[in-house]
DNA sequence: CGCTGTTTAGTTTACT
DNA sequence: AGTAAACTAAACAGCG
């Protein structure tokens, strides 16, 4: 199913800034209210919150972010998301905390302040570039840290001290601090990059262990610099977007995710994340215009000039520019 | 104290 | 219809 699909259901689930609006009422209202485009662009962007991550995270200079980047990232992005911070923004620490495609980079004594960087696990891949957006087919699972929730998981580890709601007591928080430290350390660059190299496909292992195999068993990563960290992320994240011309030549990365059609290029795909990279070519920035979901126009290809949150001057679904496609208005 | 991060649980939704 | 991914809420710990 192509994300118009997703897009379309996005609108139609009424996500219209809170309001439980039927798919129905929406559309009338949209065909009915000449003030209705406005709250069209504020509908709920046809992205899951991971894939918002993932283009915040590929879109900064360092391929990471603190999590307020994050935040602000999205809001700068979407003023839909101007609105219930507190509901979106928990399920956004929610998503990097759960999801093993997101990996913690500590911070280094140059750069304190609060709370870690955020960046992409270098095996997680192109997520997204299958063109869903709001659903990935399967998720991204770290074998490594997969094992150690199960091992945690184990009878032989686990006593019951489950209550019956499976609430935990206080007492149960605090038997659960070794596991809770232990995937907290797991959770990072260090772990990420002591993972098993024969995950990797050749051309991505040789790269990786002739760039930074060396760095990385020379130097502990937490005493790294943060210009090293983010070179290593960088060239591991590239990696990931080049796989796209491997996989056709070779299948994909993640075998567990579907072949697309031939002639499909994922960069191609109205809300491709690759688009979003600033190295795009974005002469095509209109492409959407001509397509019937103008309201999203320019959601994907980002101005060339954006290499960090801070620099982002207009957001895409608030320029009224945004509510012409080429023949003058948006179509609904 | 507020923010960040982790975890659990329940619900909703996309996809097969 | 069943399954799994995504979303939401909430409790809690740790840190600056």
């Amino acid at each position: 199913m192509s994300s118009i699909n997703n897009y379309n259901t996005a609108i139609g689930r009424g996500d219209l800034g809170g309001g439980d609006t039927s798919p129905n009422s929406a559309l009338q209202r949209a065909r009915a209210d000449k003030t209705y485009r406005r709250s069209y662009t504020h509908a709920k962007p046809p992205y899951s919150y991971i894939s918002l991550i993932t283009m915040a995270i590929q879109n900064s200079p360092q391929k990471m972010l603190t999590l307020s980047e994050i935040y602000q990232f999205i809001m700068d992005l979407f003023p839909f998301y101007r609105q219930n911070q507190q509901r979106w923004q928990n399920s956004i620490r929610h998503s990097l905390s759960f999801n093993d495609c997101f990996i913690k980079v500590p911070r280094t004594p140059d750069k304190p302040g609060k709370g870690s960087f955020w960046s992409l696990h270098p095996e997680s891949g192109n997520m997204f570039e299958n063109g869903c957006y709001l659903r990935r087919q399967k998720r991204f699972k770290d074998e490594k840290k997969e094992m150690m929730r199960s091992t945690h998981k184990s009878p032989s580890h686990s006593v019951d001290n489950s209550n019956s709601s499976g609430k935990k007591t206080p007492l149960q928080h605090g038997e659960d601090k070794s596991h809770h430290l232990d995937k907290a350390n797991d959770n990072n660059l260090s772990s990420m990059l002591s993972i098993h190299p024969a995950k990797l496909d050749v051309d991505q292992m040789n790269l990786l262990h002739a760039n930074d195999l060396n760095m990385h068993q020379q130097h502990h990563h937490q005493n790294m610099s943060h210009e090293e960290l983010s070179a290593m992320i960088n060239r591991s994240n590239h990696l990931a977007l080049t796989s796209e011309h491997q996989m056709l030549h070779h299948g994909p990365m993640n075998h567990h995710l579907k072949q697309e059609p031939a002639g499909y290029t994922p960069s191609n795909h109205p809300f491709s994340i690759t688009r979003l990279l600033p190295n795009e070519s974005k002469s095509d920035i209109k492409m959407y215009a001509d397509m019937q979901y103008a309201g999203y126009n320019t959601l994907s290809p980002l101005p060339n000039s954006i290499h960090s949150h801070t620099s982002i001057g207009n957001d895409y679904y608030n320029s009224p520019s945004l509510y012409h496609t080429s023949s003058g208005t948006t179509s609904l």
